[in-house]
DNA sequence: CTTGACCTTCCAACGACTGGAAGGTGAAAA
DNA sequence: TTTTCACCTTCCAGTCGTTGGAAGGTCAAG
């Protein structure tokens, strides 16, 4: 299996894949003569497993931390239960720190009249000195 | 006023004044003999601006468009509005996909013992065919 | 006349990719 | 056989918004 196989069956691309073998996520893939990287199947779930990992936004160290317990049989549930935890709190303190934002541009937003005169609130608001919601 | 001084006034620190400046962000500062990098009041506003701005999640590039808008007298209202109304879509946009992750991290979680076994609904979640989510 | 607080430029790193250039490999079609 | 072509290789640069450090210049007070 060459690298643009593993890409296409893993849905992760040959750059892609490169680079988290360049940066030591995956190890260093066996070479054929002509120095093309081959792969098993092994591989496929590998790298699905990262990408699963990264759509559900953990980061690259995080997966590092994963994909260590993944492969150690003596892991506890506990300590992945603990780092999904932790990764939780992450997002929903940015999910909170987004609707706030949100909520502010909604309120500047609604007294703005979005017509062809140039007073604007939001406008207004970035400059003065209490805008600092 | 030295770049210090309007670092402490305006809450962004040197180094990013001096960036903001490298990229154009706002205008190149006069100079003292010395070579220092001296400012007026309005710079003040101006970097406060952009700190407002930033605090509300724009980009650098909506921040450009928005000083333009800002400094541009005959301006409509309804250009700042759709681009605050973009704004928003994108930020909800980002809400909506990472409480995804967390609803699904929480579910994995909750069948997840945490303790000293092995075993963990995470982990293999993460390694099976229907792990999508 | 030296200390030290400030300022200057430039270069590099973070995270997680993405892109391009320049060249090598290998198999099928002309 | 030769050429074409898809694929592979490495390396370097760019993205975004900072932050850090090194090496050196300026200037006022002690």
């Amino acid at each position: 299996m060459k690298i643009g196989d593993l890409a296409k069956t893993s849905g992760v691309n040959a750059k892609l894949i490169r680079h988290y073998e360049s940066i030591g996520l995956i190890p260093k893939a066996s070479r054929t003569q002509g120095g093309y990287r081959t792969y098993l199947e092994n591989d496929v779930q590998f790298l699905k497993f990262i990408k699963r990992a990264r759509g559900l936004g953990f980061s690259m160290k995080e997966i590092k931390k994963l994909i260590s317990l993944w492969k150690n049989k003596s892991r506890s549930s506990h300590e992945v239960k603990l780092l999904t935890s932790i990764h939780i709190k992450n997002l929903e303190q940015k999910i909170s720190e987004m609707q706030q934002m949100v909520q502010s541009l909604k309120k500047l937003s609604q007294n703005c009249h979005g017509d062809s005169r140039p007073d604007c609130p939001i406008i207004e608001n970035l400059l003065l000195e209490s805008g600092k919601a």
